[in-house]
DNA sequence: CAAGCCAACTAGGTCAACTATGTTGGCTAT
DNA sequence: ATAGCCAACATAGTTGACCTAGTTGGCTTG
């Protein structure tokens, strides 16, 4: 981790591997160093180095797939400005819908064993 | 707080300010309360307080200011490209939150209720 | 009275530990 | 050989502690 610029560690990783995706170094769909080996590269603790993710997991650049690694997101950086509007409507419907099929399907539930895995 | 959707309490507070604001609850220029008095509110701990806190403070909502408190970004321009851009956030949570649900609660409704799709 | 110190607040950053949950692969017992 | 268990690893979330640093207001002291 690094400079002493009193940028704070969590930043300076997120730069750091966000600047590796943009630059390609990390391709889309591939994973992410664990959390752990990230922590040993940057020589910072889980801590800041899962702040660092959350940072990228929030602004989309990433997937994190409990169990698995976090990942690289497919799809581009859609983002511009025009696309924005487009996108808050997209983002709306889509809530809308999956409220109204989660509202319906918590309700056709009576009192279901929720230990009821594969 | 944490009520019991299975959202993360820092997303769950996040919202809950975010909402706060958009609301005019919390006016422009407005400190939020103290990091404890929120931790107090919301009946969590400081760091999830923090962490929610944070978001906010990524997404330009909101300006820390070392040593007074965390107000409520004046700025001006409404429905710019900053707010479309939280709006965009906000609700690309909700929908990994409400889709990974509503998988979830459909995964584990194999016939319950043929008549609902499946 | 005024200067300066100090205690109590504030945000912000970092760390370590724990829980939970999901995934995978290897071992074991049938 | 296959089914099931289990250990090791992964992300994710939460908590509590400790530290830095800025601000404020009251108290002490000169």
């Amino acid at each position: 981790m690094v400079k002493k610029t009193g940028r704070p560690g969590y930043l300076q990783i997120a730069d750091e591997l966000r600047e590796r995706i943009r630059g390609g170094l990390l391709a889309p769909g591939e994973p992410l160093p664990s959390t752990a080996q990230l922590a040993e590269q940057f020589d910072a603790s889980l801590s800041v180095v899962k702040m660092a993710v959350g940072i990228l997991r929030n602004e989309g650049l990433v997937v994190g797939q409990q169990g698995k690694g976090v990942f690289v997101q497919e799809d581009g950086q859609p983002e511009q400005d025009s696309d924005l509007r487009t996108e808050v409507t997209a983002l709306r419907s889509a809530v809308q819908d999956l409220t109204r099929r989660l509202e319906q399907v918590e309700a056709a539930l009576p009192a279901a064993d929720p230990k009821t895995r594969n």
